[in-house]
DNA sequence: CTTCTTACA
DNA sequence: TGTAAGTA
């Protein structure tokens, strides 16, 4: 991480993808949905602290359950620095729903490991009494 | 289809 | 870097 003229720090390609623990590949992603701009430096890309901000913001957008087109939508009004409020109701709403869905799946599949366990129960059974065997 | 990852040239 | 194939 070099510091540029300015004293704000610039970024790699390769900075970003190792802090964030994720590829140059999805940096490159995400730019060609144009929710990041670098700058360039002939072939390079270099990413100021606001990108870096900005990955923050799709990263956790991801984690919420925002897809992609949402949070191209989010940082739109990021940037813009409009809806602020609007934006914050929105995540707030993902968020909530999300949880939602994780709890449900969470109850799904509790069912599935419990269904699993007693038929478990069953064939181990039958295997101990030799119940099993074809004979 | 979406959202990347991996890999090759 | 473009593309293609694989993934879940």
């Amino acid at each position: 991480m070099a510091p540029s003229a300015g004293g704000g720090y610039v970024y790699t390609i390769g900075d970003l993808a190792d802090f964030f623990g994720i590829t140059h590949r999805a940096l490159r992603f995400y730019e060609d949905k144009g929710m990041l701009k670098p700058r360039r430096v002939g072939q390079k890309r270099l990413y100021s602290n606001k990108d870096r901000t900005k990955l923050r913001l799709i990263l956790n957008g991801k984690q919420i359950g925002m897809t992609i087109r949402e949070i191209q939508e989010f940082l739109e009004s990021y940037e813009l620095r409009d809806g602020n409020d609007v934006q914050m109701r929105k995540a707030l709403a993902k968020i909530r729903s999300q949880r939602l869905l994780l709890k449900q799946r969470r109850e799904s599949i509790e069912m599935s490991l419990q269904e699993l366990e007693r038929v478990e129960k069953i064939i181990a059974g039958m295997v101990e009494a030799g119940t099993a065997l074809d004979e």
